[in-house]
DNA sequence: CTGAAAGCGCTTACAG
DNA sequence: CTGAAAGCGCTTACAG
C-alpha cells in the first residue's frame, strides 16, 4: 500500500463548508459555533457540533491563521548545547512541562536553538512575525538584548534577565532567596552548626541570590556563615568546589549545594576523602532529579517543580498574547524534599 | 512604551505585492523569484530580490502554507516524562539536535509529548493533518500503531519499532550490534578475558541487540562470556545490576555497561566495595555524556552521536515528504573514546 | 518569461 | 441570531 494522497499534500481533510452544507447553514455560523460565539441558538449549536462530530471535522490552522492574522505558536528559545551544561535535566523538564500544557491549548511550541556564535538570528526570527510570543531560558548575556524585543513581542522569561527592565518583562521562576534559605533552614534544624555552601554561578542572580538565602538564615539564626565557593552548575564543577571547601580546612557538618548536579560530583569526592554523609557532614541541594535521587546516600533536595514551571511559562505567554494584564513575577512554588542525606 | 499593534495581531510586515510593485512586476512573477522557479530572467530576479532587501520582505507562512496546502511542520513525538527515564540526556540531545537543523530548512519542528494514559491522541493530531511528517522517540509497545499511521503519514522512527513493518518504515539509528561489539572489542584488546555485561531492556531491540553484539565479540575471540544482567537504563538499575554481578560470585575482569547512566550506578557500587577501576575491572560504556565523563575515573564509551542522529531524522523526514525514495534504515556513526576507566 | 485570475479554508465586519 | 461577501497573503495552472 502506499500513500494515496499526493505528494507534499495533506490528506484529504473535511471542510467548514461542509459541516455547514451538512447543518444545514451557513459556514459563517458554522465558524461562529466553533469559536465559541454567543450569538448562535442552542439549537445551531447541537445541529453544527452533529455535523462536526460525523464527519469528523478539524479546522485548517493556515487558513485560520491567516485570516486571524496570527500565529498561534509560541517559540521556546533555549541555548545551545554547551557540554556538561545542557546535560542538566532542567532544561527537558521545562520543554516537557510546556510542551504537555501547549497540547492542551490552541497553540503549538517550536523550539528554537539559540546559536552562539549568531544570536541575531534568533531574534530575527522572533521579529517577524514567526510566532505570537516567546518563551525564554537562555540566560547568558544575550538575553539582555531581548528587553527590546519585548516592547513588540509578549515574551516570559524562565530566568530573570541581566538588567534592569521596565514593567514589560514577565518572569515565570521559582525565589532563589528562599531556595537557598529552605535548604539551610533544614540543615540547621537537623542540628547542624557549621553550614558550608556551593554556589551557582555567581555572575547570575540565580547563583547570587541562592547564596543570599544560605548566609541570611544562618545571620538570623545566630550562626556564622562556612565556607562558600563558587561552582558552575556541573558534576565535576561541584567536585572541585568540594575540595576546595575541604582543602580549606575550615571545618563544617553541612553543606547547602546549589544544584543537584553539582552535589552529585561533591559527593563523589566527600567518599574519596571517607567523609561520611550525614553523619560527619549533611547535605541539601536543589532539583529534584535524577542528581539528587540516584547518589547514595540519596540527597536531601529543594525540588523547584520545573516542570511545573514549564507549564507556567506557556500558560502565562498565552495570557499575555490574549492581552491580559500579568505582574512581572511569577512565583514557582518550592519544596523541600527530605531524604538520607539529612537523616538524623 | 506599549506594544502598538493591536493585541494579537502580528506586527505589521511588508507583503508579497509590495515587494511586486517596487520591483515593478507582477506577485505572480516575485512569487516565482522566491520559490527558486527557473523561468525567470536574471534581470528579473535581481531586481526582486532587491526590493525584498530593501523591504525586508519575509513571506507570511500562514498564506503560503493554506495556497501550497502544506503545513511546513514536523512533529516530534516524546514520550511523557518517567522519572529518571526521562532524565537521560538523550532525549534532549535528540531534539536538540533535530531543532538546529531544522533551523536551516523550511520546516519548523513542534513538540508532542505522548501521553501514557492517552496515546491516542497524539496519533489523532498527527492524523488530523496538523504536520507534514513525525519523528518518533517513544519506543514502548505503543509505537507499533504506529505501523498503520506510517502509510497515510512520512515518520522516522528513532529506534525500530517493535513488530515486522514494511518498507514504508524508515528509522534512523546506531547499529545496537555494532556498539555493543565496538566496546567489547575494546576491552579485549586491553587484555581482559573475563567480560560481563550490564544490559539495556531486554524487551527493546537496542537491549538485546547491544548484547548480541559483546556475545559474539566474545565467542569470535574464543572467550567465554562473562555474567550477563539486565537494568533499565537508570543508575539506580546499574548499580542493583552491578550488585547482582558481583554476589554471583564469578569473576570478571571488565564489564560492558549499555548506556552511562547505568554505568554510573554501577561505579558507585564498585565503589563501595573497593573494587579498583580499571586495575581489577575495567568498564566501557555507551553515550557520550556527563553520565560518562564525570563519575571518575572518566568512562570509556561508544559515542552514539546523539546530537547528529537528531540532525539526521530531521534531515531524512524532510527528504521524505519532498518525495524521495529513501531506504529503510539510516545508520548513525559510532565512535569509541577511550578514557581511564579501560587505561593499562 | 510574465501576468490576470482563481483558489487555498477560514474569519469577520456589515446588513438584515 | 444568521448569511453574503470581502479579505487574509500567498501559489499556480492557464494564456499569451
Amino acid at each position: 500500500m502506499t500513500i494515496e494522497t499526493p505528494r507534499g499534500a495533506m490528506p484529504w481533510s473535511p471542510t467548514l463548508e461542509e459541516v455547514a452544507a451538512l447543518a444545514g447553514v451557513s459556514s459563517s455560523t458554522a465558524s461562529r459555533v466553533i469559536n465559541g460565539s454567543p450569538r448562535v441558538t442552542e439549537q445551531t449549536v447541537a445541529r453544527v457540533n452533529e455535523a462536526i462530530a460525523k464527519i469528523g471535522y478539524v479546522p485548517n490552522r493556515a487558513a485560520r491563521n491567516l485570516a486571524r492574522r496570527r500565529t498561534q505558536t509560541v517559540a521556546m528559545v533555549i541555548p545551545e548545547r554547551t557540554a556538561d551544561f545542557f546535560a542538566d535535566p532542567y532544561f527537558a523538564e521545562v520543554i516537557q512541562g510546556a510542551a504537555m500544557h501547549a497540547s492542551s491549548t490552541d497553540y503549538s511550541l517550536t523550539l528554537l536553538i539559540e546559536s552562539e556564535k549568531d544570536p541575531h538570528k534568533t531574534q530575527q526570527y522572533l521579529r517577524r512575525g514567526n510566532v505570537d510570543g516567546a518563551l525564554v531560558l537562555s540566560h547568558h548575556s544575550a538575553s539582555s538584548s531581548y528587553g527590546e524585543l519585548a516592547r513588540t513581542l509578549p515574551i516570559v522569561f524562565g530566568v530573570r534577565p541581566p538588567g534592569v527592565f521596565g514593567d514589560q518583562i514577565h518572569v515565570v521562576d521559582v525565589d532563589n532567596v528562599a531556595v537557598g534559605a529552605l535548604g539551610t533552614a533544614h540543615l540547621i534544624e537537623r542540628g547542624r552548626r557549621r553550614v558550608a555552601t556551593i554556589t551557582g554561578p555567581l555572575d547570575t542572580s540565580a547563583g547570587r541570590e541562592r547564596m543570599e538565602g544560605w548566609r541570611d538564615t544562618l545571620v538570623a539564626a545566630g550562626l556564622e556563615p562556612g565556607g562558600c565557593e563558587e561552582g558552575d552548575y556541573t558534576p565535576t564543577g561541584g567536585a572541585r568546589a568540594m575540595r576546595r571547601l575541604l582543602d580549606a580546612g575550615e571545618p563544617f557538618d553541612a553543606v547547602f549545594i546549589a544544584s543537584a548536579q553539582m552535589a552529585s560530583g561533591a559527593v563523589t569526592v566527600l567518599k574519596e576523602r571517607a567523609v561520611r554523609i550525614p553523619e560527619e557532614v549533611a547535605i541539601a541541594t536543589a532539583d529534584n532529579n535524577v542528581f539528587s535521587t540516584s547518589p547514595s546516600p540519596a540527597l536531601t533536595t529543594v525540588d523547584l517543580h520545573t516542570e511545573q514551571k514549564g507549564a507556567m511559562m506557556m500558560a502565562t505567554i498565552v495570557r499575555l498574547i490574549s492581552g491580559e494584564q500579568i505582574g512581572a513575577e511569577t512565583l514557582v512554588p518550592i519544596d523541600l524534599i527530605e531524604r538520607e542525606s539529612t537523616a538524623v
